[in-house]
DNA sequence: TTAAAATAACATATATATGTGTTTATAATG
DNA sequence: CATTATAAACACATATATATGTTATTTTAA
């Protein structure tokens, strides 16, 4: 597969949701493993999210943002305006 | 294909995301075939979401959002609780 | 330098996004 | 009521991408 990105038209936008979603993790002290046990996906998956290379879907969302115990609205706190 | 619904875990969620969208959309007098022109996406894609055929992305997301001049979070409004 | 964490590089099943055409439902109108 | 138009649902098919898995390499921290 190789190192990949995100092909969508909203790559930048997905990259700042990735970077989001660490500093998320990180201020909880989790590791990307961690993280990945307590929402039941897989570890890999984590990082990909991390690095945009996937454009993920509601139901990983919800799964992490029930890890963190925060709303998935939360997830996307870093974009404010529209 | 026949009728399908989301297999996730997260089908009933998805479901109420599909009708709050349903409402989003009717609140502002568009069709299916309005709010995909706008959004730029298939006709069809509206519908299946509006039914919880799928579980959408983050770009789908944005695209919609955009479309109906709202922010992404508020597509997620039905959702009160975490 | 050792261990832990994260990245990368493969591969694959399943599902999303898409497309086209048909059928059904709803609304408007004569 | 019948008819027409519009909107939505349904049924099929397919390319691409997500989610997943495994292993190896690199980075970071202890």
């Amino acid at each position: 597969m190789e190192f990949r990105q995100v092909k969508s038209k909203d790559q930048k936008y997905i990259q700042a949701f990735g970077k989001h979603l660490r500093k998320l993790r990180k201020d909880n002290d989790l590791s990307q493993e961690d993280l990945a046990n307590d929402a039941d996906i897989p570890i890999n998956q984590i990082g990909r999210i991390d690095r945009a290379e996937v454009n993920t879907t509601i139901s990983t969302m919800r799964a992490i943002s029930k890890a963190l115990n925060i709303h998935i609205t939360d997830l996307f706190n870093f974009d404010k305006k529209s």
